[in-house]
RNA sequence: GGGCGAUUAGCUCAGUCGGUUAGAGCGCCGCUCUGAUAAGGCGGAGGUCCGUGGUUCGAAUCCACGAUCGCCCA
């Protein structure tokens, strides 16, 4: 092929920091680098350095002024104390993708942020106090109570900032938002305040999901986080309603929650489905007993206004119902009876039915999920309580039909693990139906990876009901809803407009927040009359939410320094409420990314917000990615003794090596996470570690000094070195796609393949051009491809890589993370091609020498290739050990291969006659690479031609190349084998010795040796020898020379 | 019940547009190379590509039906 000029690119030149002038020009040497490295030990090192050098303001100052890159980080709950391994693959993945952009000169605002607020924070506060109710909780005193959940934000938030410090996660520490500030808690009253506006605010009652040891409802996307659908067991009854109308004739309905049957008012049936009654005068649908014998069938819609005497009409609450049958399209024939009980008190649809079918409504239990006094017997009893005496009861009234157990997955609580029951409650809602459509065309111009997660969130947006923001709850967001007997809502929508309207207790306000915000009465805008705050605080994605609202100071007239920090977040952070202008700039984001969970919470909240207040999305893309396991693939629960502390991954991994195993991970796929894979990547690492460390002691012998600077240097360079270049270049190609499509498991195959290549490849073929020294391109290309690719992992490995780049640049910028994105030409793929058909004409060689058994060190006179061709001649008979390398034709039994994707659409059905003919053999050459067979004639690219072995010769074949090795042994290539032997048995004392690289020997051989000094000089230059001695029936010794 | 996805070696997973002998890593066995390597290379054992049917010269790949698992919704 034609030599290439090459010309090293140049490189951006940055200024580096002074303040590191001196310890670098004291440091004249590479650092020798241990065998294996020290990951926690070194990454405490970098982490010292980069704090003492300030590296990252340095580039944050470095990037000023760049195109912004705007990152807006999902607030973490600040309820925990240690950071979580599950947690820190996120934050490992917004780190990366922000230090990349950082390498391209993106200027970006780094900050993070903390959820302050909600039962997650409470109910952990509830369980230190050892307070089990809300009744407790306001004997404790709501004061005192949101003290304590302060505190374990302030305790949580330094414990979480340390361990993501740690994990090497750079943002913007001390600026961090905490949704706890006044200023969010405000924007979030302005939202509502504009949502009111609109119409879109409402008290509704309706059956909800509900926690009785919280005392409050939970919303549709409270129950999409995991762990809150968990297996369970529950009482499975049948039971009979025996009908008025109708002597003997009943009934039967299946039921999983007995305590809902004494609000019972109704029956379903499927009108058009068809049901029997029993000899027994049962009542069930047809279908779903195919076996029994029926004497009357009816449509369901002819049960239809039938009544029936209700399960626990002896109550109070049930007495006063009709019962009767009603139809609905929804009732299922693939479990129960097909008559469904209908309890509107009790369940979301039956609720739903209710309004449409005008029926009464019961409300079995109060807040804590106990019986109200109405239900005389059953007051008091919580819903399990009650259980039992309910189906003893029906067993006595013969109500009974059946009863037994049915596994199911049950809805709990998120944050204390209660099973849930519906109950009807007052809550307030953001009605989604007008904004609807917006939000579904907003949904499809963001760029989704992966890309079933868009899909989801379309389907959540499609479906989901209307947002219900009220929480019977004390540590929230504080709903400024302020009701008036006179008929009026009225909704606060700033702390300026509360202390306007205030009619009392204005001055005692610390925080915007309970208890003192509800001391605070306003007055009534419509009739003037003093009204009071509802007791409800916010649902917790209300202050996620408002976020690319409240720290971008969307719609805030003048920057205000440390205008964030207000409320319970003074003190905590130093965070600015910029102005609006600057939210013209930062917003929307360029890119989030969090777990797949967050699709109905987080993605939904300020998506919703966002459509609401501007009509845009606030992101443009997003990553997902799936849930974390242990490395079996099993959940970590703590109870099961398979999680991992951060701490501990940080002190036996080491960071590096967890980021590693995050960014290896495809997003799609849940990550199994563990010590076992850590191993795996510490070996893996250690091929880039001793490419380093051999760099770096032959080029300490040899005084290499690289100059970042004079990089730019031209000429031409041998063919190896002008090959790793391009390699190099490739590998940064193929990375930069990948970083740009935020797909970090692309960058780590593509690195895994250039180390391959590196270590090898070239590192392999040039060791003797390193021994010998002296060889200025090999050391220069060497350390030009490994500074390349250091710069390309540096957002990944974000350690090791500076760790090495403090060792290998010396005049250059003081940190591989200031040294930006290498910029490359286009790689020469032609020649990237040549060099992969080379290795394999390799493998196939030694392929060949291992079926012939010979072993590499003995030398063999030929091989011969077929089926390709390369200009790299010298070093396949390097790598072979063989004398000469001949591109032709194998002498040796043709084997022919139809070529199908060439053949397949010409010859169509006839391709099939060819292979067979081909395959045993039956088929005429016509020349010119040419056959014929089963009266075809094959072109010669319609055929892969390959040889079988033949006498004398060792034949490897793949893919249409055929090597064949020369197995012919004489007297010449057995002793330089002997030679070979010698070198290595020698350097293999050398090293047991301890002999430095550079030691030089005198050897001394046995007699019978004598044949092996015609080689002399290549045994002395090969193991350093100054002298070779020939000792009588003595062994082979060596001593250092003096 | 509806939707989405998956099912490939002992384990974890690739497998491009339908194409020749279905691959990798780890683990196991044997051999080998080594002057950075605790590595590397070569070979072996190990496969009902979930099943059935279809389309096609040709199916792990496309289509249909079914099974199992996971997730989401109800």
């Amino acid at each position: 092929m034609p030599s290439r000029s090459f010309r090293y690119p140049v490189l951006q030149e940055i200024e580096r920091p002074s303040l590191d002038f001196a310890s670098r020009m004291a440091a004249e040497v590479f650092q020798p680098l241990p065998t294996v490295p020290d990951h926690p030990a070194l990454e405490e090192e970098v982490l010292s350095a980069w704090e003492r050098e300030g590296t990252f303001q340095v580039l944050r100052e470095q990037n000023r002024g760049g195109p912004k890159f705007s990152f807006v980080d999902g607030p973490v709950t600040a309820n925990r104390m240690a950071l979580g391994v599950h947690t820190a693959w996120g934050r490992t993945l917004k780190d990366v993708f922000q230090r990349y952009k950082a390498l391209r000169g993106f200027d970006q605002r780094y900050q993070n942020g903390f959820d302050c607020q909600g039962l997650w924070i409470e109910v952990g506060v509830e369980r230190s106090l050892g307070l089990n109710s809300k009744r407790e909780i306001e004997e404790f005193g709501l004061e005192e109570f949101a003290r304590r959940c302060r505190d374990v934000v302030v305790q949580s938030s330094e414990a979480l900032t340390r361990g993501s410090i740690r994990l090497g996660q750079w943002m913007d520490w001390g600026r961090d938002y905490f949704t706890f500030s006044d200023t969010n808690i405000e924007y979030i009253w302005k939202f509502l305040k504009i949502v009111h506006g609109r119409g879109w605010l409402y008290m509704g009652h309706r059956a909800t999901e509900w926690c009785p040891r919280c005392g409050t409802s939970i919303s549709q996307h409270e129950l999409a986080m995991s762990g809150v659908y968990q297996e369970r067991s529950d009482p499975s009854l049948f039971v009979r309603f025996p009908l008025l109308d109708a002597d003997g004739q009943s009934l039967v309905v299946w039921t999983t929650t007995p305590w809902t049957l004494p609000a019972n008012v109704a029956a379903a049936v499927h009108p058009d489905e068809e049901y029997g009654r029993r000899e027994n005068g049962e009542w069930v649908a047809v279908k779903l007993f195919p076996d029994d014998r029926f004497v009357e069938r009816l449509p369901g819609r002819e049960l239809v206004g039938r009544r029936y005497r209700g399960p626990f009409d002896e109550l109070e609450p049930g007495s006063k119902v009709e019962h009767r049958v009603i139809p609905w399209g929804d009732v299922t024939m693939d479990q129960g009876t097909g008559i469904v009980h209908i309890a509107p008190g009790a369940g979301g649809e039956d609720f739903e039915l209710a309004r449409v079918h005008d029926l009464p409504v019961l409300t079995p239990v109060d807040e804590a999920g106990r019986f109200y006094e109405n239900y005389g017997w059953l007051h008091g009893l919580s819903t399990t309580e009650a259980a039992d005496q309910i189906i003893g009861r029906l067993g006595e009234t013969g109500f009974l039909v059946e009863s037994g157990l049915y596994a199911h997955a049950y809805p709990h609580c998120w944050r204390c693990d209660t099973p849930l029951i519906f109950r009807l409650s007052d809550d307030w809602f953001i009605s989604v139906e007008e904004v609807r459509p917006t939000l579904l065309d907003e949904n499809a111009k963001v760029e989704w990876t992966p890309e079933y997660m868009g899909k989801r969130m379309d389907d959540w947006l499609r479906n989901m009901g209307d947002w219900n923001i009220s929480r019977r709850r004390y540590y929230g967001l504080p709903l400024p809803f302020y009701p008036c007997a006179c008929g009026h809502l009225n909704v606060v929508g700033s702390k300026a407009e509360l202390a306007e309207r205030a009619v009392e207790g204005i001055d005692q306000l610390e925080e915007l927040r309970r208890p003192w915000i509800d001391r605070v009465p306003i007055s009534c805008e419509a009739c003037g009359e003093p009204v009071h705050r509802i007791a409800e605080v916010g649902d917790v994605w209300l202050d996620a939410g408002i976020v690319p609202f409240s720290t971008l100071g969307w719609q805030n007239p003048e920057w205000i320094d440390e205008g964030y920090a207000t409320g319970a977040a003074r003190g905590l952070t130093r965070a600015d409420l910029p102005d609006h202008g600057y939210w013209e700039e930062w917003f929307p984001a360029d890119w989030v990314s969090e777990m797949r969970e967050q699709i109905r919470l987080w993605f939904y909240s300020q998506f919703f917000m966002s459509v609401a207040l501007t009509g845009r999305s606030p992101y443009r893309r997003v990553l997902g990615y799936e849930k974390m396991l242990d490395e079996h693939g099993r959940e970590m629960h703590a109870s099961w003794g398979n999680t991992i502390p951060a701490e501990d991954a940080f002190a036996q991994m080491g960071a590096d090596v967890m980021r590693w195993q995050y960014c290896a991970q495809p997003p799609e796929r849940n990550l199994l996470f563990g010590f076992g894979p850590a191993g795996e990547i510490k070996r893996e690492l250690l091929t880039l570690w001793n490419s380093v460390k051999f760099f770096v002691e032959y080029a300490n012998i040899d005084e290499f000094r690289p100059s970042w600077s004079a990089l730019n240097l031209e000429g031409d360079l041998p063919a190896l070195d002008r090959w790793l270049v391009e390699r190099t270049h490739a590998f940064v190609r193929d990375a930069e796609s990948a970083y740009e499509g935020y797909l970090t498991v692309d960058v780590m195959r593509a690195y895994q393949e250039w180390v391959d290549d590196l270590s090898n490849w070239y590192i392999r073929r040039s060791r003797p051009r390193f021994w010998e020294g002296g060889d200025r391109a090999a050391f220069q290309t060497l350390w030009y491809a490994i500074v390349q690719t250091l710069r390309v992992m540096a957002p990944i490995l974000p350690f090791v890589t500076d760790h090495l780049w403090r060792n290998l640049v010396h005049d250059g910028p003081a940190s591989v993370h200031l040294a930006g994105w290498p910029e490359v030409d286009d790689p020469d793929r032609d020649l990237l091609r040549d060099v992969e058909n080379v290795r394999r004409v390799v493998t196939l060689a030694h392929q060949a020498r291992n079926a012939a058994g010979h072993k590499l060190r003995q030398p063999l006179r030929k091989l011969v290739v077929e089926g390709i061709s390369s200009s790299h001649t010298d070093e396949i008979a390097d790598e072979v050990n063989v004398k000469e390398v001949e591109f032709g034709v194998v002498e040796a039994e043709l084997r022919v291969k139809p070529n199908l994707p060439a053949l397949g659409p010409r010859l169509g059905r006839e391709l099939r006659a060819v292979q067979q003919a081909l395959q045993s053999g039956d088929f005429e050459e016509l020349g010119g690479g040419r056959f014929r067979a089963a009266g075809h004639e094959l072109e010669p690219d319609e055929v892969l031609v390959e040889r079988l072995g033949t006498e004398g010769f060792a034949v490897a074949s793949a893919d249409g190349v055929t090597v064949a090795l020369d197995t012919s042994l004489d007297d010449e290539l057995v002793l330089e084998g002997r030679v070979r032997d010698l070198i290595r048995q020698v350097n293999t004392m050398r090293k047991e010795q301890g002999l430095a690289l550079t030691d030089r020997i005198v050897l001394t051989l046995p007699a019978d040796a004598r044949p092996l000094l015609r080689w002399e000089d290549r045994i002395k230059s090969e193991v350093l020898a100054v002298e070779i001695r020939v000792d009588g029936d003595a062994g082979v010794s060596i001593a250092r020379a003096s």
